[in-house]
DNA sequence: CTCTGATCTTTATGTGTTTC
DNA sequence: GAAACACATAAAGATCAGAG
């Protein structure tokens, strides 16, 4: 077993790339070295650890849970090193990197899109790529770098990594101005009106209202199901068909009615969402804050 | 300044697994 | 069972840091 003297961060930043990739050629790809040189540093990472890392199976390189369980660990450390090698006062204004962040259609309108106005006021050199959100994989994303931040609901985060409560979010009833239930809409009327929805997947037709809608008895008649919202606020300026929409999602200039549901609908709550990679890093923790900021 | 040891490179090869 | 792929190992040369 050797000693702290002979574990470089290079060993180190090895390891990483190691238990991102899962294999010895992709892992010296990345890191711009050789197959063999990489293979070497693996021996010596397994001298300095005195475990195996990582053990070949069918299919690649799996790590060990000696491995598993230093994966946090290292990325934390990177990422404070990271921290450490920028300037100590972050600097908006010549800051020039570029953000990755995981947000769906709503988020993207809601809360990406007021985030991008004050970049470009604050810090005009920090450019961001909008990611749609694919749960199984966010975590693994977020921790590899794929993305820097995500923006998700609670049943949709994973363990381990840093959430910061951004607003809890309510469903409003919109329609075109002056559709003839704009004066007011009971629950009668509600169900009796046709209905369009957003959906991503799935049972297409059917949502938290319906669900609400269910535990009362009643139904609705959802007509149009949508794959975007940008699609669903034009089909209802333009038609007589009403939806249940978060409220965010309407702005002033839409020319839309926006009226209280006519049964309680549980909302939601939006999250930021990162790994402890970024945690420490000066210009993640003021992006993070300025994206707060936009949700107030 | 020179020697030594560590680690990188390239090139070549061994070995085990997967795929067709 | 041959071809393709991936990891390990080895040899020879280059580079660099630290010791003396």
């Amino acid at each position: 077993m050797r000693d702290i003297r002979s574990l470089d961060l290079n060993l180190l930043k090895t390891l990483n790339a190691l238990l991102d990739e899962g294999s010895v050629t992709r892992a010296a790809e990345r890191l711009a070295l050789t197959q063999p040189a990489v293979s070497g540093m693996l021996n010596r990472l397994r001298d300095s650890f005195d475990d195996p890392l990582f053990v070949r199976a069918q299919r690649g390189l799996v790590p060990t849970p000696r491995a598993q369980a230093l994966a946090l660990p290292i990325k934390r450390i990177l990422g404070e090193i990271e921290g450490m090698l920028q300037p100590e006062e972050f600097e908006p204004v010549s800051a020039s990197f570029t953000l990755s962040i995981a947000a769906t259609d709503y988020a993207q309108r809601t809360i990406l899109l007021p985030l991008l106005a004050e970049l470009r006021r604050q810090a005009p050199g920090i450019r961001v790529a909008a990611r749609p959100v694919d749960n199984q994989r966010v975590q693994q994303q977020l921790e590899s770098g794929e993305l820097d931040l995500a923006i998700l609901t609670p049943e949709s985060t994973h363990e381990g990594l840093h959430a910061r409560h951004l607003y809890d979010e309510q469903y409003v009833c919109a329609m075109r101005k002056g559709h003839a239930a704009a004066g007011g809409l009971d629950l009668d009327r509600f169900c009796a009106l046709e209905h369009v929805i957003m959906s991503m997947a799935g049972d297409a037709f059917s949502g938290v209202t319906d669900e609400a809608l269910a535990a009362l008895g009643r139904q609705r008649r959802v007509l149009l199901s949508l794959p975007s919202f940008l699609l669903l606020l034009e089909v209802l300026r333009n038609s007589d068909l009403i939806a249940v929409l978060p409220r965010r999602l309407i702005q002033p200039g839409d020319g839309l009615q926006i009226l209280e549901p006519p049964l309680t609908i549980p909302g939601f709550r939006k999250l930021l969402v990162w790994h402890e990679r970024t945690q420490q890093h000066p210009a993640h923790r003021w992006i993070r804050a300025l994206l707060a900021e936009v949700c107030n």
